[in-house]
RNA sequence: CGCGGGGUGGAGCAGUUCGGUAGCUCGUCGGGCUCAUAACCCGAAGGUCGUUAGUUCAAAUCUAGCCCCCGCAACCA
């Protein structure tokens, strides 16, 4: 009988800069699902890649001065080693720049077109050109710009639309009826109630405004919408629509789409309308995953706390972080990442708990029988409960393992490290020892010991691919008939005379404190040579040379006002903004500032400001600043404004 | 009333679908052991489950309101 096929997937990730740990946490993940799937027998195709095209990252290659395809050819490549770094077992890299891909999505086009689902049409709507935002007929407020409130204007584009709207009463029919499609739950009712419920409008799928994208071959002035480009991705991996289909035949429909749940929208709507107008299976799940916070706030390349996998894994191994990120996280729920927290697992879990437990058990073997257990071995009164929950930890780890549950399959799993753990201490092996006939049961003791750890190593391989093979050395098996998933749930599988050799200690553990300084210097250094941060350094060398002394015509170029503020308003929809109205001697400015969080409008009133006058005016809120209100702030959670000492300078004067 | 997620011992989380003794890891304290990576094993303290009201014999769980935190969006000159 043929094999049994599962085809996972990671999303396709977007080139623009490094990935960080939240794209690693994801593949990751996918990853020890495949390893999974390969080790209970199952054929897997497990596919990764990139997502190449659009306005983004063809801006960040111009801003650059290369092609988009060279800019993203050396990301792609810092990708695939990020890879390898982290044992990612995938069968294959698509990138949405590959010809076979090109050609599949323009074919999915024309005959989504020819058919009728997709049809062109005026894209009418409306434009706030301070905001350089369109918005349709109902996201009006008060026929205004929803975001500053200022007159519109009706614009028209021809664009290519998908009818959407055609196949929303089948998804969501298909979405009650299958319950296990979108995973977990909760995400269920958030498109359902959020996005189908309330009727989708046809899709605009294809853009004129800029070029990096797959063109539509039937009208070459349009580029077709990313989303359509990258979902695509998944079923031309396989060739469909190509002269070899053959892959497509054997793996679609895709047994699950790992992504995070900011795309489980286009995911679980988008996609399956596309796949019902190709008259094509639906995937079988969508598993939407939380987020890797940091300190409570989300990971971003603007704030500039990304976290670089390399340095971590440089640090502790592959399979420690393979591990903290599987063990720490319940898989769908977003999860905090910290140094502290993963330097703590990795002690407690993998120092003192697994390594130690290997190191002790083969230390003993050694020391009591030179390496090697006489084939004399009588039972124990311990036996049998550890046998009994070495037996049942299989079929728990796989169930958790069916649902994706990484987290808790390793908690199952540490629960029997613990409980064998706790074996050694109850047959005392050091005290059997001393008494020549004890020395059967002290043989029996560890030979259980040694079979409970096999039977772990093999449930270890998904999550962590190396650790397995170093245990191996030691206990003196070799990768084979006894290491096979199945083998886990046969006690006694290892033969008697079962002999060790002593290895290195498989985690050390760690000084906790020196550590932490030491990493966050790391991180931190890592991340200054991220592109996001390269740029705003070339900006910041941009500006105007800060040499350590300027001349007084320099500084001169600043002209600086007295202003009194006549009125300030907190500005809605934001956190930070005062909307100040201020006198500079006969003229009234408005000028934004971000300090509503230490100053309310009331006590701005009446105060006597230092303003940059001749600031270029700049556009916040969708309305223009006309220069700078100074201030004086510690970079953490104190400011200032600058204010006059003596209050009789009227609004205007020069300060210089 | 934009939309979502969340609030459970000192920390981080599970439990809420389907109401029935509040659980896990870390930390703290006490004990045991000495094979081992200052490790391992046992025990204890510590929670009115954000808040108010309701349904119920019974609410962390169901219903309604409120408070707080986070994300999306916008912005932070």
């Amino acid at each position: 009988m043929d094999k049994q096929k599962f085809y996972i997937t990671t999303p396709i990730y977007y080139p623009s800069d490094k990935l960080h740990i939240g794209h690693s946490y994801c593949t990751v993940a996918t990853d020890t699902m495949a390893r999974y799937k390969r080790l209970r027998g199952y054929d897997v195709m497990f596919l990764t890649g990139t997502d190449e095209h659009g306005q983004k990252l063809e801006r960040i290659a111009k801003k650059q001065g290369v092609t988009p395809k060279e800019y993203i050819d050396k990301v792609v490549v810092g990708i695939k080693e990020l890879w390898k770094t982290l044992n990612i077992s995938y069968d294959k890299f698509i990138r949405t720049t590959d010809d076979y891909h090109v050609k599949t999505v323009q074919k999915i086009f024309k005959q989504l077109y020819d058919q009728g689902d997709i049809y062109k049409s005026t894209y009418e709507g409306w434009y706030c050109t301070p905001c350089e935002s369109f918005f349709t007929e109902h996201q009006l407020v008060d026929g205004k710009c929803p975001d500053c409130g200022r007159e519109v204007e009706k614009v028209k584009e021809e664009s290519y639309f998908f009818r959407l709207s055609k196949y929303q009463d089948r998804i969501i029919k298909y979405m009650e009826e299958n319950t296990e499609f979108l995973q977990p739950n909760t995400r269920q009712n958030e498109m359902i109630n959020n996005f189908l419920k309330p009727g989708l409008e046809d899709l605009a799928v294809s853009r004129t405004s800029f070029k990096w994208g797959i063109p539509v071959e039937f009208d070459p002035g349009h580029i077709v919408y990313v989303w359509v480009d990258a979902l695509s991705n998944y079923i031309s991996a396989l060739g469909y629509g190509s002269d070899n289909d053959s892959l497509f035949q054997k793996y679609w429909p895709a047994d699950v789409h790992v992504v995070g749940k900011e795309i489980v929208r286009f995911h679980s709507i988008i996609w399956p309308a596309m796949l019902m107008a190709l008259n094509l299976p639906l995937p079988k799940q969508i598993f939407g995953h939380g987020w890797l916070v940091i300190n409570g706030g989300k990971m971003s390349k603007s704030v500039g706390n990304v976290v670089d996998p390399n340095v971590l894994v440089e640090k502790y191994g592959v399979d420690a972080i393979r591990y903290f990120l599987l063990r720490e996280i319940a898989f769908g729920q977003d999860g905090n990442f910290n140094n502290e927290a993963l330097i703590q697992r990795i002690n407690s879990d993998l120092a003192n708990d697994l390594g130690n437990l290997v190191s002790r058990t083969v230390g003993m073997i050694e020391k009591y029988f030179n390496g090697i257990l006489p084939e004399t071995q009588t039972p124990t009164q311990f036996d049998t409960d550890l046998i009994q929950t070495a037996k049942n930890i299989v079929p728990k780890v796989e169930a958790n393992m069916d649902k994706m549950m990484f987290s808790d399959a390793l908690i199952e799993l540490w629960n029997l490290i613990r409980r064998t753990n706790k074996y050694i201490d109850e047959t005392q092996p050091w005290i059997l020892i001393k008494d020549e006939s004890k020395h059967s049961e002290l043989a029996n003791a560890l030979y259980n010991v040694v079979e409970s750890i096999r039977i772990i190593s093999i449930l270890l391989q998904p999550f962590m691919p190396n650790t397995p093979e170093l245990i191996w050395k030691q206990i003196g098996l070799e990768a084979g008939e006894l290491t096979a998933w199945d083998t886990a749930k046969e006690w006694g599988k290892l033969p008697k005379t079962l002999s060790v050799i002593k290895g290195n200690v498989i985690f050390p553990r760690i000084d906790m404190k020196k550590e932490l300084a030491e990493l966050e210097e790391a991180i931190k250094a890592s991340q200054a040579t991220s592109i996001a941060n390269q740029e705003k350094k070339k900006e910041e060398k941009k500006e105007p040379e800060v040499p350590s002394e300027i001349s007084i015509d320099d500084f001169f170029k600043v002209q600086l006002k007295v202003g009194e503020i006549i009125a300030s308003e907190k500005v809605e929809k934001s956190d930070k903004l005062l909307r100040n109205q201020v006198k500079i001697g006969d003229e009234v400015r408005v000028i934004f500032s971000g300090i509503s969080k230490w100053y309310s409008p009331e006590e701005m009133v009446g105060k006597k400001v230092v303003v940059a006058y001749n600031l270029k005016p700049r556009k916040m809120m969708g309305e223009m600043s006309y220069g700078m209100l100074l201030c004086a702030d510690d970079g953490a959670d104190k400011l200032s404004l600058l204010t006059l000492d003596k209050n009789d300078i009227p609004s205007g004067a020069d300060i210089s």
